[in-house]
DNA sequence: CGATTCCATTTTGCATGCAATTTTGCGCCG
DNA sequence: CGGCGCAAAATTGCATGCAAAATGGAATCG
């Protein structure tokens, strides 16, 4: 008998059917398919994803863990909403995320860490020229991603992912800033790439809590002219 | 028809049966009644607590989520384990969640939270001088959770809520410090409790993240004293 | 004309049954 | 005596069926 872990390749291919329905609706909604406050029924969406109920409503369970959805008893999963304070709240729990990652990727990020993320701002940066939002969007968030990944905490990194899940979407959608705004949460990240170079903590962490307040206020100014369904 | 919502009195009973077995298992499993490694056979469960495989298996698959068991497709579910590792990693993000709702409480907070946090202070004093241990702990847990909520942000408190649920059991088994450990606690709690007087958001910050750090260090001193099922 | 009550329909919660995978026990061979 | 293989038993994954609760709408009453 063998305890040890079986040779994983990480998460390769859901074996069971209610974890690939689990990633399957957790993308719908990230990606912003699902709309917030969006009724499901059960019915509907067995018939939709080809399953039958049993798994499905495990998986509903799961989201419901991870607050992308709300569960009534008796009444069934509606996609979540964010309030306007919810989302002010989840940024400022983001920022202290975000410090502590800074203030430990600083001394535990290993040379290779910093060359793949220097390689990351050079792409992203060419993203930028080329005004493909996209494209900078994604690669900001896995910028960002691999920065607490180097801080080489997975704790940190498992409640960094719920937390940016559940954010990511009223980020996307508000992520129409100003050109301006643009240019200087570039020129933002190239103080973070230089901090990080010079592996010097305190300053790392000061400048992606300032970084992450700046995308929180110019998030805030648009959210009103986000669709409101968006938002809840 | 009307979408506001109910006059739900918090959460007070479960309505559904898996939301009352997720609470009576999760208590459970806080509490220490079932060891990590320990393999939960769904058939036992529901024998023991008298439901059916599908209520028991919605409520797993919320455990598995919340990290408190780990379950593996086709071979079932056993409580989760800690590595001295994880403990560490957990303590660390601990000290970020405290000194961010430090630092928040200090403004935040209002004069009912402080008189409340005062008098809850004065109280686990005394459970301190009659050797109380147990009543000392759970306090313990009380003040420092009610803290964060002084912080006034609910993402942060169910952040917490949550790294505290998976991280109490080895603490409380730990706690069985020195003498002495548990002088200089009281001494720390003394020093948090004016620092929120005085509403000094940077030393309450700082207080309790290194209140914090003692506690990780005479924790991690213990941890090989402990039994081995009881960590992992 | 608006609000309410009642009933048909829909939808959720749970139990059970069956197929597939894993675990266990035993005989067999080296 | 120890390792291997195979079959029986146990266990998990999923589908279906039934009862209870909620939803929607029409008929009724004020």
């Amino acid at each position: 008998m063998n305890e040890s872990h079986p040779p994983l390749p990480a998460n390769s291919q859901p074996v069971t059917l209610h974890d690939g329905l689990l990633g399957r609706l957790r993308d719908m909604i990230i990606e912003g398919e699902l709309a917030p406050g969006t009724r499901l029924r059960e019915r509907e969406l067995t018939e939709w994803l080809g399953v039958s109920r049993t798994p499905l409503r495990e998986a509903l369970k799961v989201l419901a863990a991870e607050r992308l959805i709300e569960l009534t008893p008796n009444r069934g999963a509606r996609i979540a909403s964010l309030t306007e304070d919810e989302i002010q709240h989840m940024f400022e729990l983001m920022g202290a995320f975000e410090a502590l990652a800074g203030r430990l990727a600083a001394t535990r990020a290993s040379e290779a860490d910093l060359l793949e993320l220097q390689a990351m701002h050079l792409q992203m940066r060419a993203h930028y020229v080329r005004k493909d939002l996209p494209a900078y969007f994604r690669l900001n968030q896995a910028i960002h991603r691999r920065i607490v990944a180097a801080a080489g905490n997975p704790m940190l990194a498992q409640s960094y992912d719920q937390l940016a899940g559940r954010i990511r979407r009223p980020r996307f959608l508000a992520s129409q800033w100003s050109a301006q705004r643009w240019a200087q949460a570039i020129e933002e990240h190239e103080g973070i790439m230089a901090a990080l170079a010079a592996r010097d903590g305190a300053l790392l962490a000061r400048l992606l809590e300032d970084h992450l307040a700046h995308k929180a206020e110019a998030l805030l100014k648009h959210l009103p002219e986000v669709p409101a369904e968006a938002v809840g």
